[in-house]
DNA sequence: TGTACATCAGTGAACGCGCGTTCACTGATGTAC
DNA sequence: TGTACATCAGTGAACGCGCGTTCACTGATGTAC
């Protein structure tokens, strides 16, 4: 071959990479194919050598996008328990970053009216960040009250971070975060 | 003139809420002008003799969406308290019937990206809402802690039900659907 | 080592289509005489 | 009461544009001789 054997599959993750980014800053639906392109370096047209759709691509995307967020949410997790996890979802820069932070804050109700096929690999990360949750409960939290109360903590993460996004008040929507951090922690060890 | 004076209004207000139930089932891209002037009955081209542009109308509907919202929960909470707004709120029927359910949890990821100035009756809305769960939460919870309180509570079921949408398992769904309501309520009365 | 060839990742023109928006019009009906 | 006119809510053809997708091609480079 004319290219180095990995060169077309750093090309498929660069595109990957730079979708992920542009759907969680834009939406599914206002990042057109040419523009991702572009933005990734290349030109529309070689894009259905790497994808079979745009579809192909948003369900391809979505579940990078939430994989790299379970992945810091794990790593946060493994050196400062569940509260930072917590913290950290519920801190200003992620509020402010939607292009780095998590897919479900970003897209969950565009991604809620895709087909469920498109949302395969999606939902297999979302169960992957709801077990990795429940596993840093603390101890008293009896098993199977865990995946529960997971969903719990994570619905309210999600629901928070939404509404201090939402909230045109820069004031009330850092006190949102602060509140709902202490209501997920208290939530988490009842 | 040659129409009752409020005939004008009436077909503005159905072009309205036909958009909220449209938009909150597909989409506020999804949906176009055309294809929801022809769901009230209209063509397309009277669209901008009632609307400056279909981000106005957008602006309008979503707002008038979450209105609605609002009044039914007012009712219910009025009848059977908090438990019963959030039993509702929480419930299958809502879960699969977002085009006559809350516009926050069927949008908001959606609505976040919309430009503020859009997004104001909506906020609005928004702060009417906060302000009727806080209203109906138990007599215990003191005053200064009802509006943080509110805004959790009210976190957790928007996060919830976007969960409930999102997840590909039924079992799972009705069971994080039920989880939530049980956790939402204890929140509510700490 | 040097040259000819085959491969194929990426290019860019072109497609049909639906989008939001504009505008000259139609025709039903309230008002004036 | 009957007729002529003015109003204006709603119609539908047309606009430029960007969308997702297709396809004949280019040209850099690894391989074969």
């Amino acid at each position: 071959m004319r290219y180095a054997k990995d060169h077309k599959q750093a090309t498929h993750e660069r595109i990957v990479k730079t979708a992920a980014q542009r759907f969680r800053k834009d939406g599914l639906e206002s990042v057109g194919v040419a523009s991702l392109m572009a933005d990734a370096g290349l030109t529309h047209g070689g894009f259905y050598s790497h994808f079979a759709s745009k579809d192909a691509l948003v369900s391809e995307a979505t579940a990078a996008a939430l994989d790299a967020s379970v992945a810091e949410m794990a790593r946060r997790a493994e050196s400062g328990g569940l509260e930072a996890l917590v913290r950290q979802y519920l801190s200003p820069q992620h509020r402010d970053h939607p292009e780095r932070g998590c897919a479900v804050a970003a897209l969950g109700t565009e991604l809620a009216r895709q087909p469920r096929t498109s949302r395969q690999d999606f939902n297999a990360e979302l169960r992957k960040l709801l077990e990795l949750i429940a596993a840093h409960l603390p101890a008293q939290v009896p098993a199977a009250a865990r995946p529960g109360r997971a969903e719990a903590v994570f619905a309210l993460l999600v629901g928070s971070l939404q509404l201090a996004r939402l909230t045109d008040d820069k004031a009330a929507s850092g006190r949102i975060l602060q509140e709902a951090a202490e209501q997920a922690l208290k939530l988490a060890s009842l």
